[in-house]
DNA sequence: ACATAAGTGGAAGATATCTTCCAAGTTGAA
DNA sequence: TTCAACTTGGAAGATATCTTCCACTTATGT
């Protein structure tokens, strides 16, 4: 359920010690899932009742916590990709995949930040978005062809609506955990029946609008 | 320009220090126009040329700054309200009083993090909402019954597109700056076309909705 | 010019978090 | 049982920011 690193020849924890990472991989979840990915460190140690020095070692970098806790997630979602590729009507397609990929964020918080940024655990998202994009951008030029999406829209539009829809999911996760789906009919709506005139965004406006805008 | 606390009878500040409080009010202003609202005071005080001490000594609350700086721009956009229930078409009072809001938004980070927050500067921006609710409620309930909107549509999925174009806003801020028009765009056209099923949110959800959803 | 009230810079203590390190405890193979 | 290697908890140093405080400087009325 939480994943394993793929790592090369390193020898088998001990017992004791592979417990404990089973413990601390269950807790940060748990606690990623209500505050989101930064959780001091001291925090996940004192809710596992482990010391910081046990964290560390096991995690020297939060990535690779992040990594072993969310990369069977991610591949959920690139699979969602490569089905709704392969929808018939494109926009089908794109309307299942988004939905899909919001219900998976929205059972984390801090999975809902890490589909969302490509600064987090840069590698494991990186690549996922890789094999994502062009999928997506088939489905978006698939269904500007088919009249389904105004002539102008772009990938860069679609990530929008998803940048969008996560920020209202964010903002309400506590006290409205099902508004996202207003949200999201409201911007898919949009985006299907929007008049996009005005230069189209860049393509390079994607990376950027899922980098972390940080203080 | 930057508006003043309207104190009560305050003794005037020494010539020196009154020029030193309007250095640190242009300083900060421009600051948290790049940087958001929480720019370190340290970071004030030294590109104002001044100590730590003469910024707390003169703000001794960051809300206190906020007010000085701010209070004419949360005016101004009060104002926009006013207008915008005086439209005839309420569908264009509503559009155009929100574009002149988040107009406001993008000169600057900062402003744009009060006006979509009721955390910050508390009184000033709680006030500015209490004033502004009601007026936008009319007029969507008047686009409502005009047909303009679709019938289940409330003030609070108003809210969820202002949060959601602000939030493009400052994700792209820094790389195109008008991204977010695109999104006003989507998200507006949605907002008026989508087939708003199941319940409408609750009235609460908007205060939540403008609230810091912090760590 | 002087006295004094007002103002100033920045050091210092508080808080939150990150990260390293090691004396002490535990495991498991021989 | 023994012991080398592995693991552990948490103290301690580093960093970033907030906030208070006071010895020293400056403005202004007389």
């Amino acid at each position: 359920m939480y994943g394993q690193r793929v790592a090369e020849p390193e020898p088998p924890l001990r017992r004791d010690a592979e417990r404990n990472r089973q413990l601390l991989l269950r807790t940060a979840y748990d606690l990623m899932a209500s505050a989101g990915l930064d959780v001091p460190y001291e925090d996940i140690a004192r809710a596992a009742g482990t010391g910081m020095g046990t964290v560390y070692r096991r995690f020297p970098q939060r990535q690779d916590l992040l990594d072993a806790l969310f990369s069977e997630h991610i591949d959920t979602v690139i699979s969602f990709a490569e089905q709704a590729s392969r929808y018939d009507d494109a926009w089908a397609g794109l309307t299942w995949f988004l939905e899909q990929q919001l219900e998976v964020e929205a059972q984390s918080r801090g999975l809902g930040e890490l589909l969302r940024s490509r600064n987090q655990a840069t590698a494991l998202v990186r690549r996922a978005h890789e094999r994502m994009t062009p999928l997506v951008a088939g489905l978006i030029a698939r269904a500007v062809r088919a009249g389904q999406l105004p002539a102008g829209a772009t990938p860069a539009d679609f990530a929008a609506v998803h940048v969008m829809v996560g920020g209202v999911m964010d903002a309400s996760r506590s006290f409205a955990p099902d508004l996202w789906r207003r949200a999201l009919t409201i911007a898919l709506t949009g985006l299907r029946h929007a008049e996009l005139s005005g230069d189209p965004p860049d393509e390079n406006v994607i990376d950027h609008l899922y980098n972390d805008q940080k203080r």
